[in-house]
RNA sequence: CGGGAAGUGGCUCAACUUGGUAGAGCACCUGGUUUGGGACCAGGGGGUUGCAGGUUCAAAUCCUGUCUUCCCGACCA
């Protein structure tokens, strides 16, 4: 691929111009003819793979069982839950024909499959002892945005949906605050994302659901990425489907509801977090290819050291490639850095004299030589070095973007001169909401627990009822 | 969806204003020389100019429509 790796546009002259020219030319996705779709390629399409086998195993972990439902929702299903409908459809696409006939009901694709799990749900739950039932879907959904943006903002979405349903109100809210941290944990110890969770506001909840919990990175330029969700419905679905089972008293009762999901928009936010001039910058975690091996030159020596390297470290569990292209070095080692690769060995007739390699970080691109045998044992704990450091780093620089405002001048000088978080005091009416939306474009990100509420509104200047962050989102 | 810009071999662009045989660099293929930060020489293949109409003896070039991409805004679990 070549040629295209070079000029990469700098992230801190054009932030947008260098996320697309990173998804480009990392390899990780094409565009296509069909607008706001995007060809997810064989590398981006390994870092999902990676994603959702880590993912699905803690879904098993914690019982859920995976299950395909219709791709189609018929206009009538759709309608039955009146928040929800009203929040899905301006961006649904419509199914009207079949061949040449016009179909009698039209029908979405889904945007979320909520109704049509309740749908089922309604048949398949008679009993206390058919609950909870514990469900997840991998599939593509689609929403028909205006905008779009690889990874980040796409009509067709590739996603995890979980869909449950229990007993008691408790088991739910329980249920729903379990799958959070499971996303949680794994933002941050696999994709080093250094990510705020909280609650959303009513205006920005989930259309349909009591409560919505979110997970808010920030991005590089210091802009939100709504990275995951996960909502507690109550039994507002179940009532307005007729979901109703037997409970232990022989009484006729409405289950309580969860859903929760994240998309391969973690893949942008991995990008936006870590990735630099050079390109992307993986963590080791969740990148397909941990170490690359580089031979310089056709010395025979060479090549059979470069190889049983690769070897050595393959048969440790580090997945290892050996860049064997007749390029030139210094190619392969800028080819190496726009993937992404934590690890580049770098084998050479100089090193090897000395009995030595050169290993290079991508996160710091620090080279350093180790002796031959050390290889493995040196690669794995760079490896875990480069994780953590990858995650102090992203968190450091958050921390240097979250401002706090008291009041409404401090905001607005923050909103039109420091990109980032802000955090502030809140009352809790939707009109302080609107308010900041609208003289600065900024919304709620979500509201934080555990901090002590002392002082008035930021915006009205009423007494507070909670501290929130605001910020600017893709 | 509103405003702006752009679509010409895989990529970046030229030719368009003033209609007249579609060109360069990079990438790709072959052979050779190279190899510690984006190599060099020689030869070679590849484009009905996003798509659909129209004007014309003749359209990459002019006109209309449409699709896609990018930027700004509005919208957006």
């Amino acid at each position: 691929m070549a040629n295209e790796v070079k000029e990469i546009t700098s992230r801190d002259v054009d932030f947008a111009k260098w996320y697309t020219d990173v998804v480009k030319k990392a390899d990780l996705v094409d565009y296509s003819s069909v607008k706001g779709s995007m060809i997810i390629r064989p590398y981006g399409y390994a870092i999902w793979e990676n994603m959702q086998k880590i993912l699905d195993a803690e879904f098993k972990k914690t019982k859920h069982e995976n299950v395909q439902m219709p791709m189609f929702i018929p206009e009538s299903l759709l309608n039955v839950e009146k928040e929800h409908v009203e929040g899905f459809a301006p961006e649904v696409a419509w199914v009207t024909y079949g061949g040449n006939d016009l179909l009698e009901e039209r029908m979405c694709v889904r945007p979320t499959s909520e109704v049509l799990f309740c749908d089922h749900f309604k048949k398949i739950i008679k009993s206390y002892r058919d609950l909870p039932i514990l469900y997840n879907q991998w599939c593509t959904i689609v929403r028909w945005e205006k905008t779009t943006r690889p990874f980040l903002r796409s009509r067709e979405i590739l996603w995890q949906e979980g869909h449950t349903m229990h007993a008691t109100e408790e088991e739910a809210r329980e249920e729903t605050l379990r799958m959070l941290k499971v996303y949680e944990d794994f933002q941050r110890n696999i994709l080093a994302l250094p990510v705020i969770v909280g609650k959303k506001t009513d205006k920005e909840k989930f259309a349909g659901a009591e409560e919505s919990y979110t997970l808010e990175a920030m991005m590089y330029d210091g802009v939100a990425l709504q990275n995951g969700t996960s909502h507690y419905f109550g039994n507002g679905f179940a009532r307005a489907f007729g979901i109703e089972y037997l409970d232990k008293e022989n009484k006729l009762v409405n289950p309580y509801q969860t859903s929760w999901g994240v998309t391969t928009r973690m893949i942008g936010a991995i990008i936006m977090t870590h990735g630099d001039d050079n390109g992307l910058v993986l963590p080791p975690n969740i990148a397909p290819i941990k170490a690359i091996v580089i031979p310089i030159g056709k010395d025979e020596k060479v090549l059979e050291t470069a190889n049983s390297l690769m070897e050595t470290l393959n048969d440790s569990d580090i997945i290892t490639k050996i860049d064997l292209s007749d390029k030139t070095p210094g190619f392969k080692f800028a080819e190496a850095e726009v993937k992404g690769y934590p690890v580049r060995i770098e084998v050479g007739p100089r090193d090897l004299a000395n009995n030595l390699v050169t290993l290079v970080r991508r996160d710091t691109l620090e080279k350093r030589q180790v002796p031959l045998e050390d290889v493995p044992l040196e690669v794995s704990s760079l490896l875990v070095d480069i994780q953590r450091n990858l995650y102090d780093r992203a968190l450091k620089r958050r921390d240097s973007m979250i401002y706090e405002a008291k009041d409404y001048a401090e905001f607005t000088d923050i909103a039109l001169h420091k990109p980032g978080f802000i955090k502030v005091n809140w009352c809790g009416d939707v009109a302080c909401e609107n308010k900041i939306k609208d003289d600065f474009g900024i919304k709620s990100r979500c509201l934080i627990e555990g901090e002590e509420v002392t002082g008035p509104c930021v915006c009205c200047g009423k007494k507070a009822k909670h501290r929130i962050y605001f910020g600017r989102q893709y």
